[in-house]
DNA sequence: CGCGGGCTTGACTCACTTCAAGTTGTGTGG
DNA sequence: CCACACAACTTGAAGTGAGTCAAGCCCGCG
């Protein structure tokens, strides 16, 4: 049995065979998604979580003026839904970046989890947790960074959270995102968004090719703007026992 | 016996006496703190959540070039350490803004609460959920809002959330914040946050004496850029069943 | 083969910043 | 009870990072 979520979790704490039994369940059902097609518009009721399991999903908001803003950017084997869990109401409309694939699960499933297996209960706080320490840097970024920083923090993290899946195995990585979603993520315009990449090209920090991205040397980077790992060490000690 | 986090807990669900208890036990020690006395500085140890009791507490991040960005203004009855629980490191530095008082629990209490109580750990989700919410929120108004909207939203969603402990007994309210813990919150300068709430005012969108807040007609305004209350309509439909 | 979406480039504009000088309030020590 | 230092706010003038607008190019797709 190969799922991605237990991958995920396996990252923070080895599982018990009842836990890893217990997750399966969850991730029995599968949907395929095509680009563009839409997984939760905003206003619909969100009774489900989901695990992403192929392909990047994006979530967004807009003013109402009509401009568009990215809140949260979603990769393979990220849980999708924790946000409008306490509302069960979408406040963000939820939408395939590109072909994919979600194993839907109710947010029932999550109620039984805190009763049968308390431990799984505290990864899902953790990463409701890890996922507010990256909004909080994103805001951070907005407030007080400009824009070649804001986009030197963007490639940064994704690297970091690809690594997780990919076991880093690359450097290099592709970006399924067009200017305009950039700007829409960092709160650029698309034109200038490009000018900031021609300038990082320029300087040396990265090469983009075909819209796959080298950081070309991360650890001088990464200090230069105060970057930070956030993804690495997770501190599970505080953990109930396993079931 | 009067917990304020039994308050806060109870505009979601009602709880049960076993679990009343358990919070009490939570909340069972009080630390007392003086206007900018320190809870967390970045990178100390985070074993502990806490509920504040009285009075505004800020958390602060810092770029490398010494600017600061305020990621989180806490009010009363706020529980205070749900992004650090993850990695159990403080990422942002937690300072009092005025004097109050803290009740803090360890994390451990969290575990015992999945494994003996787990309907108050579907609670805690949801508080994490709204955070997230909000900090989602404020990223589009940083993207894609100017300043004057900004601060409308700012003042708009203070209102909401303090109407929580308040039952809403008034539409004035005190903002124990400077002007440039303000530029701090919104992305602006000090200077210019003294510009627009002068306009604000100028434009009988607020009155604003002594630091004392009133917004004038909170639904006309709350229309115009689009507000919602976020922390009106928890749904606990999906809760485990109390114990 | 034409059409639209996405990228580039350059000229112009503007919301907000920076800098500077002056005012007010306030806690503190003599 | 005063004086002095300091933090917070105000006002105005000048500067700038990023936005807006417009024109042209490339490419994939129907």
């Amino acid at each position: 049995m190969d799922s991605c979520l237990v991958n995920r979790l396996e990252n923070f704490v080895s599982l018990t065979t009842a836990e890893k039994e217990f997750v399966a369940y969850m991730e029995k059902d599968e949907r395929r998604m095509r680009r563009r097609e839409s997984l939760l518009d905003i206003g619909d009721d969100a009774d489900h979580l989901y695990v992403l399991k192929f392909g990047w999903l994006v979530a967004r908001s807009e003013t109402v003026d009509g401009r568009s803003a990215v809140t949260r950017i979603y990769i393979p084997g990220e849980v999708v839904g924790l946000a409008e869990i306490g509302k069960g109401k979408a406040l963000h409309s939820l939408t395939m970046q590109t072909d994919g694939c979600v194993c839907p699960f109710p947010r029932r499933a999550v109620a039984e989890m805190f009763d049968k297996v308390p431990r799984l209960g505290a990864l899902i706080l953790s990463i409701s947790s890890l996922d507010q320490l990256e909004l909080r840097r994103r805001i951070k970024e907005l407030t007080r960074m400009d824009a070649e920083s804001k986009m030197a923090s963007f490639l940064l993290t994704m690297q970091d959270r690809l690594a997780i899946a990919d076991a880093g195995r690359n450097r290099r990585f592709h970006l399924p995102l067009t200017n305009r979603d950039l700007g829409d993520y960092l709160g650029l315009t698309d034109i200038y968004v490009g000018k900031v990449l021609k300038r990082l090209v320029a300087l040396k920090r990265i090469d983009l090719v075909d819209r796959h991205v080298t950081i070309r040397d991360r650890s001088a980077w990464a200090k230069d703007i105060g970057h930070e790992n956030i993804y690495a060490g997770v501190d599970t000690s505080w953990y109930p026992d396993p079931a």
